[in-house]
DNA sequence: TCGGAATATTGAATCGATTAATTTTCTTTC
DNA sequence: GAAAGAAAATTAATCGATTCAATATTCCGA
């Protein structure tokens, strides 16, 4: 493996000029540009990232952190930022929290060892990384999910409009009896998409009853048991709003196994779209979030932290950016059974 | 951000001694491992991984590239490398080739710039990455797919042994006419099982005619179009083998937008299982490859070649590894429909 | 108490790049 | 042709760790 310094002994040059002509910088003679282009190219040089890291003090690197890589959602987040880091020449580390927060923590902690540039998250848990940005002032970007107390930098959804607009399809489809299978409470993505439903329903005049209230967590298997209560009411909801792709799957494999027909007996709306959902039959209503644009925004933003993080400068950011998702009306979403009034 | 050698400054020993008693290696005074630890403590010390990656020859990284990350298939995977390359002490810098050659190249070049210790890859193409591991030799595991000349390291799944049995599982339902969906035949996840396929056919006597055998490229567009071709013969199959989960995607819709009822008309066997296949109706029969598995026995793999690669031993491990995939035998596979006879 | 072996500690080189400071070379002009 | 100034090239320090060789200290038996 060839160093710098032998790529400037074959072009007969000092390593310095034989640096500036591989980082075009300042300016060397074109007949020795020649001759260190083609040392470079005869000894097929490939520059020391590491030792050029140590020095330069910036490893053009930035880390990744989410709760779980087999989430679709996640997964689509990711295309959009790794496509967006490569265009401005940064490279990835990525690491899956397994939604646990102290694994999150130990990956944080990692990456600062790693010197990564920055760090983009979808946190786990409201406080834990929380601390870590503050404690030491580093480049740090939340993506997804904020805590309510949040004062750092982030790129999420707009939950609270989305969960509004998914809720008033539905009302618009002449449903009365809504029911919402919710995530956890404690992060922005859960808290906001409640929030959006609770709002159009109290604007319609609507109620909310306690028992079509039903808080899950996110994954599979509670979409499925919330979806067995509502299911067992003596006066089950018409229509269901389910806050996460994952729980959808659990409420549509309820559904199949009571015979409930969808949406002839009872609509279905999905919070997150993807491939299956479009697909399969019946294929769903879903908000769609923009997930290619929040990695690509979300990369951006910490970018541009990192220069000023550099080179302090008092701008007028704006800390945490929304981004509007879109309704997906398909075929889950009708109106309702009106067989038996 | 404070270096070893403050660490050493405030504990009143040399950076030898700190960095012997950080890296636990050769003896130190207790009185003194206690300042150093304490000193390193108090400054809230963390080493630079990327000086002493440098200085060690290892970054004690692994790089990672695979075609899509949105295909849940290769999130699986990367699930299994993430937590097992973690366990022994190595992060992944993650690529996605995006199916493009020239993009894995590149890809491909950037982490040997980077000096990671090893490489994990999901090849796009046949030879672009065998030239690749040949010129410099360098520690490389291909997993999922290799090509039919393939001579070096690889983990993958025992493709045709899955897709014969399979094949047998539809036949052994009484189907006779049994389509297949395949995917580029290039690498040996879509040649072996058509192969396998076809083994199992040939040895139940039944033909395997021109027109039951779609080309597709393992994207959802041409499961789709497949689908449609195979639903509009004049004796269409009773029974569809389809070789990857995106493909089966837009099989599925195809067969609702027909209104071809499945598994009442049409029995579906897919390749690859997911959290979708398993939970929407009809719940999907499907082979479900050892994704995890696969993750974690790349990385071991990999980490072996890293070894043997700074300390040459002449080892026999195998080159090849072949994981089992396991059948899933569920709602979308019957017996063929008779009402016609 | 002393000599020599065993054990601890340290100084300094090193990894491969970047870059400030310095020296050399080249232009230009009188 | 020489001096001044600009441009190009080089030397050497540096980033923060690891580690070898050299030195210092401790320990032990005689």
């Amino acid at each position: 493996m060839h160093t710098l310094r032998d790529v400037a002994r074959l072009a007969g040059v000092s390593v310095a000029t034989a640096s500036k002509v591989l980082n075009k910088k300042g300016s060397v003679r074109p007949k020795l540009v020649q001759r260190v282009l083609r040392a470079s190219e005869d000894l097929d040089y490939h520059p020391d990232h590491v030792a050029r890291s140590l020095k330069t003090r910036q490893t053009n690197t930035i880390g990744i952190v989410i709760p779980d890589v087999t989430n679709p959602f996640f997964t689509a987040v990711i295309r959009g930022v790794e496509s967006e880091a490569r265009l401005q020449g940064y490279s990835l580390i990525f690491c899956d929290s397994n939604e646990d927060p102290s694994l999150e923590r130990t990956n944080l902690e990692m990456l600062f060892s790693r010197r990564v540039d920055g760090v983009l998250l979808a946190p786990t848990e409201p406080n834990a990384a929380q601390d870590h940005l503050s404690r030491r002032r580093f480049p740090l970007v939340f993506f997804d999910r904020i805590s309510p107390s949040f004062s750092g930098f982030a790129v999420v959804t707009d939950n609270l409009g989305a969960a509004y607009d998914a809720t008033r399809h539905l009302i618009g489809l002449g449903h009365e009896r809504i029911a919402i299978i919710t995530g956890q409470l404690n992060l922005s993505n859960g808290l906001d998409r409640l929030e959006g439903f609770r709002k159009a329903l109290q604007q319609a005049g609507l109620p909310l009853r306690e028992e079509y209230l039903q808080r899950g967590d996110f994954q599979l298997e509670s979409g499925h048991s919330c979806a067995l209560k509502l299911l067992q009411l003596t006066v089950p909801p018409t229509a269901i709003f389910c806050c996460n792709n994952q729980m959808t799957l659990g409420l549509m494999r309820a559904l199949s196994e009571f015979g409930v027909a969808c949406p002839g007996r009872v609509s279905v709306l999905g919070f997150d779209d993807f491939d299956w959902a479009a697909n399969f039959s019946p294929r769903l209503t879903t908000v769609a979030q923009p997930t290619l644009e929040m990695g690509k925004q979300a990369v951006q933003m910490l970018l541009r932290n990192i220069k000023s993080f550099k080179e302090p400068v008092n701008s007028d950011e704006k800390k945490v950016v929304m981004l509007r998702a879109e309704l997906r009306v398909r075929d889950s979403t009708a109106a309702p059974y009106s067989g038996q009034a």
